[in-house]
DNA sequence: TTATGCAGTTCCATTATGCGGAACGCCGTT
DNA sequence: AACGGCGTTCCGCATAATGGAACTGCATAA
């Protein structure tokens, strides 16, 4: 249970405008003006293992009570934040009506969508799309195996770039140069026995997926599941992403993966130019 | 120049913990305090139809330009908006994050899940679960029929209540004092020839739903679609919501619809029962 | 029952913070 | 080359967030 927790500073302020860190999404720890301050807070209880009363934020701010409490008031007033009968808070509705619409009118889903759905009628399992966020990758949309279905978990979630199959596909559609630094930002933890660790060795194993425009992820984020990346790339922004085919080692094979390579690479090429037909006209 | 929506400043405070009316969902408008004023700002560019750019926000918000463009720069900060290289706006991926979390973190959906899991199962068609939340009603899952699945618009999305099955289902599961307070706040609009559009109509609606404990939407909210729909209520803090079955009419008959109403009652029963396990022991 | 303490809420003087009018710079257009 | 629209930046001003402290209410202990 909770291990790391930040502690939010608050000798900050300066230099908001120029900021280019940005929190993410897995704890944000900055707190920049106002609204910095109050999304530490949202973040403090969307991320918690268990429900937040009081007392417990106010443990893990620096603030003092009185601001604390009104900058929950604030949240609740607002409607992102709602408070049980326990006095514990939850997040509050509107954050689903908000993400709906960061959802479904996402472009770079909208027009992965059918390519990735016909991604898994072709194979059969789970397709994921994901872009980077300066150095993890937000799941963007799946088309999950069976299940019934479900946005279950993953969509909207951060994962850490080395070790997941788009997230080295991203990497790799990097410059070298931009790729370095972002890894040299990263702190690495060893999820399973074949997780890359050392920046070398992934620089040069972006080498090699740059080489053959195809990445894996050898059970190194999860035991027992391996995928098949390729590299998505919305050439107007910086926007980079990837598309991958998972499935659990024991049912499928590597040799079946590296059999979709070209699938794989192919669809994720195919979004590419769809994505630079639908960005490109609307420049300016 | 200012107009409007200027200076509210401080005479709120006071009741704000328990303070009920919230900005839900649709186009909130308010904006009090440094807070509202960003949340506005990204309603605007939320459920706007087209992508706005700066000056199309500015031509819709009172606020001066450096204003505007500073709350921007703030939102952008934290992950919660996003700009396109045709400088115009989008919802950030940070959203997506926190609603993941909202959303499988909400036990009223965690509990209900199974349950209309079944419901759909023994039905065939699309079940949903919506909460009422101050006037309208938010869908908090569904069970799709075919449809390959996704999160299709829906979730997260609100409605009217005064024309939706479990809308109505949910007003009339509040005491009647309450339920007419907020129709007297409702604005009604004719969306089918068969909406409800008086509040007395309303009234003796819902004192009939009261009475055996089922609602209907007869094509009230969109042409060609209707459902049965039942209350379910979360006895802890206030609230409440539905479930329901929907389908087409061309489809499925009313009589079909009428001979689901024990199922969908008990399903709704159970829900909130479960609820009670579920919350009454945490009290404290 | 009365005492004790902890959690949540409210108050208000202080000042950091966001405000906003105006100037600036970048492009595409005439 | 000059114009005009649009996004961006600056900086003095005062509004709105701050936070220390007092208050309330609900527990558990005496």
């Amino acid at each position: 249970m909770a291990a790391e927790q930040r502690s939010v500073h608050m000798d900050n302020h300066g230099a908001s405008m120029t900021d280019e860190r940005l929190a993410t999404n897995g704890h944000s720890t900055s707190g920049t003006g106002t609204l910095g301050k109050a999304m530490s807070v949202l973040d403090l209880v969307a991320f918690s293992e268990s429900p937040l009363r009081f007392k417990d934020l106010l443990a893990q701010t620096t603030q003092p009570r009185g601001t604390l409490h009104r900058q929950l008031s604030n949240l609740i007033d607002e409607g992102l934040l709602e408070v049980a009968p326990d006095h514990s808070y939850r997040l509050g509705l509107r954050l689903l009506g908000l993400a709906a619409r960061a959802w479904d009118g996402n472009e770079v889903r909208q027009v992965a969508a059918p390519h990735i759905q016909r991604l898994h009628e072709a194979t059969g399992e789970t397709v994921h799309l994901g872009i980077l966020r300066d150095i993890e990758v937000v799941y963007l949309d799946k088309f999950d195996a069976r299940q019934s279905v479900r946005m279950h978990s993953q969509i909207g979630k951060a994962s850490p770039s080395y070790c997941t199959g788009v997230g080295k596909a991203a990497l790799a559609a990097l410059d070298a140069a931009d790729a370095s630094e972002r890894i040299s930002r990263m702190r690495f933890h060893q999820h399973t026995p074949s997780t890359i660790i050392s920046v070398d060795a992934l620089e040069s194993e972006l080498e090699s997926i740059r080489a053959d425009g195809i990445s894996f992820d050898r059970e190194e984020h999860e035991p027992g599941i391996h995928c098949v990346a390729a590299p998505v790339s919305a050439h107007d922004g910086n926007t980079v992403g990837g598309i991958s085919v998972t499935a659990p080692s024991y049912r499928v094979p590597m040799e079946t993966l590296k059999g979709w390579s070209g699938l794989v690479a192919e669809t994720a090429r195919a979004i590419t130019e769809d994505l630079s037909l639908r960005m490109g006209p609307r420049r300016s």
